[in-house]
DNA sequence: CATTGTGAAGTACTTCACAGCA
DNA sequence: TGCTGTGAAGTACTTCACAATG
């Protein structure tokens, strides 16, 4: 398939074409009227405009269970990040080789992340450890951080952190989940994954059991027992 | 704290006060006027209102690193989650212990999921296995599915799926370190195109959290071949 | 002549600002 | 008096619709 339009992008990620369309006009004009996009082309351009053409050497530190998962993962190759160290803070884990590298120790955090330009830092230990971890990368030069920690960073202005938390996801499912059995059927899903909010109930009343204003009794709440 | 105001949890949060107040009136009225919330009462009633108060038993599906280290999580427990079961179609899987429970065989799928009445399930599989094992899962009645693995799944209607990139938070900090980088140093190829800084390069950085969805903090999913 | 690129129109979300109340 | 709750105003994002065009 050497060309695409935009109705069939559209169509393929489930979104408007023309907001596809006004979209891509962004990056510039890379379409051609009648025929659509050169879909080599556009590739490597999106690619470029996202930086996934550019090699982001990484640092992970902390090789425990999610360490060693998102270490294993084969989607950052992909994408243009290259795992440069595996950092763990226990000296038993130190020398173990983890997805074909060998784990240094936290103690040379500052010489691996100097020698390797390294300025993405990806944080996978426990939250105890993280706000040190994070402050030795940010003194080390790193300037954006994915952390996985369940704890908040803080960091210096000019330091782009991402926090991710594995059980917003499911909490985000829990809420459909809760609605399906509260109401009657109502959104189905959507292969792009994005959860669907309708239109919102736009009553607004109390929904508490032991509501302590209103007499007025409550509504719904779409709470299954 | 046994109160809080609008003012100081939209600076925690580092959002407009007048926001978090409309946000919060859609679940009902639960502010003093000239007081504030009450800290107790408002997280009871956000709890209960994004089902964390419910109990929700999810099964996990693949029980590699990545399985393994969700099914430590310690944050899923905390929101209402609790692991119903571990299934992975590894015999040599089955019978170990991750946890603190015994992993099951993917052969007991459909009867584990029918006898702790689960309607989530998570699926950390290798890219291959996942839409069968997505495809088992709905039949045996789960109606929200929480994907890790590379691949898009199709489901019947009525079921949610939310795939989750692990590489996309940090493609996202990639973008934001190639602009931190310099605008001019690209290649000449397409330096025209459209000035995609925008008239108003409304900096959003609090920095203080994390600002996920923030006015910027989204960047479109490019699937590369 | 099918399809892009884009002003204009439409819709959704955010913030202002203030009446009203504890 | 201090702070919530909310209509109105403002801003951002999405979709329409069509002239431009390879």
């Amino acid at each position: 398939m050497p060309t695409v339009s935009s109705e069939e992008l559209a169509a393929a990620a489930g979104v408007n074409s023309a907001k596809l369309r006004k979209d891509f006009s962004y990056l510039g004009s890379y379409g051609t009227r009648g025929v659509g996009y050169d879909v080599e082309y556009l590739v490597y351009q999106i690619s470029r405009e996202l930086g996934l053409t550019q090699d982001w050497p990484i640092v992970m530190v902390g090789i425990g269970n999610l360490g060693a998962a998102l270490a294993n993962y084969g989607g950052f190759a992909s994408r243009g990040f290259r795992v440069a160290a595996l950092i763990d803070a226990d000296p038993a884990m130190t020398g173990k080789s983890v997805a074909g590298m060998s784990v240094q120790h936290a103690d040379d955090l500052e010489k691996i992340v100097d020698e390797n330009g390294v300025s993405i830092g990806v944080i996978a230990t426990p939250a105890g450890a993280a706000q040190q971890v994070c402050d030795r990368l940010v003194a080390a030069g790193v300037t954006s951080i994915l952390n996985f920690a369940p704890t908040v960073l803080s960091v210096p202005d000019g330091v782009d952190v991402r926090k991710v938390d594995l059980s917003i996801e499911l909490q985000i499912l829990a809420f459909h989940e809760q609605r399906k059995a509260g109401e009657g059927a109502v959104d189905g899903a959507e292969g792009a994954g994005v959860g669907v909010e309708g239109p919102a109930a736009k009553v607004t009343r109390p929904t508490a059991g032991d509501d302590r204003k209103g007499p007025d009794g409550d509504v719904p709440a779409v709470m299954p027992a």
